[in-house]
DNA sequence: CCAGATTGCATTTCTTGCTATTCATACCTA
DNA sequence: TAGGTATGAATAGCAAGAAATGCAATCTGG
């Protein structure tokens, strides 16, 4: 009995994963932001001034891997926790101005990431390499 | 100006590594080994007894990274370091009996999460899907 | 209205990735 | 053959994921 790595769905999405990070890290160095923070960027960026509850449910990561990532972008200067006007247990996360003004060379670091890594594919393939995720992940999910 | 994570392959390829890494973990913890061993265990169980550096080039992570997941292999019992025959500054990489045990299950093991996230996917289409992954590592490795 | 259950968040500890640094051995060249 | 450079490996420290635990605020059923 043997296995193949190289045509193992799992192995190759992890190391695709590792190189998607690494290069997205090299992009958006300059911004004064990391891969780890972007999810949650965007997320902001969509929506200022959501809890952190919300962002954990969007994200689909845990409530301390969260807690944790907004404690760097708050020592970052990116975040500010702020009380939420009705719920004394719950924590509004705000933008600060920097992070705000590096929005559109973020999206655009970030569409060059996937221009890099689909430049061999093309426009159709793409699509259906979307959609192919799309799927896998909501099969993983439903489990 | 806006950005659709829900399309986006960087975003899709980190959150589709994660939920497979989980799923992973669930499938082999009662074998005693966790997902970041496996890419490791893979290549020695193909052929035993290599030197750090060759697990580094193949699975194309960090020689500390590489360094670090053998001393909790060699913690956990599933390798030992011997010494090169020929170059003092190498070590050999052995497993021990307890990883040669679990082999065929952890193959199974991995070979049922990749059908699980696979499921609602053809049989073309997995073909499909590994051969764009594989053409996307390329793409960001060449850089 | 209040006691118990639930909820939102923080903290700690572990894993798995990375960089940077250090150390010892091996190899080469003058 | 001595000195300088290469290389294989270990270690320390940071990032970003997870689980487990604890706390305080909120809700809810009697």
């Amino acid at each position: 009995m043997s296995f193949d790595p190289s045509s193992s769905a799992g192995y190759l999405v992890n190391h695709m994963a590792r190189l998607f990070f690494e290069e997205l890290r090299n992009h958006i160095q300059p911004l004064g932001i990391v891969p780890g923070q972007f999810p949650a960027l965007l997320a902001l960026w969509e929506q200022d001034g959501q809890t952190q509850k919300a962002l954990v449910e969007k994200l689909d990561v845990e409530q301390a891997t969260m807690a944790n990532t907004l404690n760097r972008m708050e020592r970052d200067g990116l975040v500010l926790r702020k009380d939420h006007p009705t719920d004394g247990r719950a924590k509004i996360i705000c933008l600060t101005e920097k992070a705000r003004s590096v929005r559109n060379e973020a999206y655009a670091a970030a569409a060059e990431v996937n221009d890099i890594a689909l430049a061999e594919l093309s426009s159709e393939e793409r699509e259906l390499f979307v959609d192919l995720m799309q799927r896998t992940i909501r099969a993983l999910q439903s489990r």
